[in-house]
DNA sequence: ACCTGAACACCGTTCAAGT
DNA sequence: ACCTGAACACCGTTCAAGT
């Protein structure tokens, strides 16, 4: 599936076609169907292969819960944001296993850290949504380009309507690890046992 | 473009198409390029015209800011439901006024609140994230129904390997309308100032 | 067991032309 | 100003057939 990866990164979902996947793989496009149902399947498997988590690489777990949580959410966001055609098509597959290994060493991690069994489903899917919204806005931003000039242009022509928005410089600010970040912490902060 | 919306509604993004578009409006396919450019046009105008904001219907905005937020939040959040197929579509495309206007509200609550300047656009993306990734999944669920069967099956045989996701029971609690209340709240205790 | 080409039923959009 | 049909360059997938 690294051929499909490959395409994917280069131009994008619309840009993945059976034609074009068999080509790179020196196939004729029949061919594929031998390996996968349909298209669909294809990118079931290339977003599996994109979401593999290998782990803090030293051994810190169990004495920072925080850290351990922090690092494998962003190690997510960063692992979809390599691919960018990834965010968006992960809430609308099935789960396959590597997305639900995540699930399970984030559930441990909040389980040890002391929320309460209770709370421990709307927790992981607060955090769920928190990433997938963050990345799939971000990642979106990565894809058009070329539209970015237009887009900053109209803003600032409309934001007179907005004038809220407009002094904050709301769609203006680019830091978006930071928000991240930041904004994770908040919502951890509201997470927290007691 | 309530034709299209309703096309949308029927069969989806990928049912939207020119010629059946066309047909829905009686008119020859290539009438629609008149009126507009090309299909993600079709679509930016249709994803606005679903996210029109009316405001809370009493007269009780001032006194509560969190349940003013909370109001336009999950408000927003059933107007993408009713249309399952605006959640994934909103952070691919350029922001339209309708959301634009949301999110000038929630500016303007936020900031009434007692949020600091320096926090508020973290504040603002931190909820767009939480907001666009509950609805982008939850929408996901209701358009794959027949998959249901099928995905619940291969769950269930999954999840030996995933022993702390499967005895809080994740993937079968559907109550979908409670986490997203519930995760909000912790979210708005994280950004609460103070 | 694995690969293939031809064919089918579609797409969005250009273009040149109509009223 | 508004609408149209024919044509172009694509799609995913079925099927019957090859090795």
């Amino acid at each position: 599936m690294a051929a499909a990866v490959e395409l994917l990164d280069a131009h994008g979902v619309d840009g993945l076609t059976m034609r074009r996947l068999a080509d790179g793989l020196g196939s004729g496009v029949m061919s594929l169907y031998w390996h996968v149902d349909n298209k669909e399947n294809v990118f079931d498997l290339a977003l599996d292969s994109v979401l593999e988590y290998r782990g803090p690489q030293t051994a810190q777990q169990a004495q920072d819960w925080r850290a351990e949580a922090v690092h494998m959410l962003e190690d997510w966001r960063a692992s979809m944001l390599r691919h960018p055609w990834s965010a968006s098509l992960l809430p609308r597959r099935a789960l396959g296993p590597n997305i639900l290994s995540r699930l399970e060493v984030l559930s441990k991690t909040l389980s040890r850290a002391g929320v309460a069994d209770a709370d421990l489903n709307v927790a992981i899917w607060s955090l769920w949504n928190y990433v997938m919204g963050a990345t799939v806005t971000r990642a979106s931003f990565d894809l058009s380009d070329e539209d970015r000039a237009a887009a900053q242009q109209r803003l600032t022509s409309l934001s007179e309507r907005y004038p809220t928005i407009e002094r904050s410089r709301l769609l203006l600010d680019n830091d978006w690890d930071g928000a991240f970040r930041q904004g994770l912490g908040f919502l951890l902060d509201g997470l927290s046992p007691r």
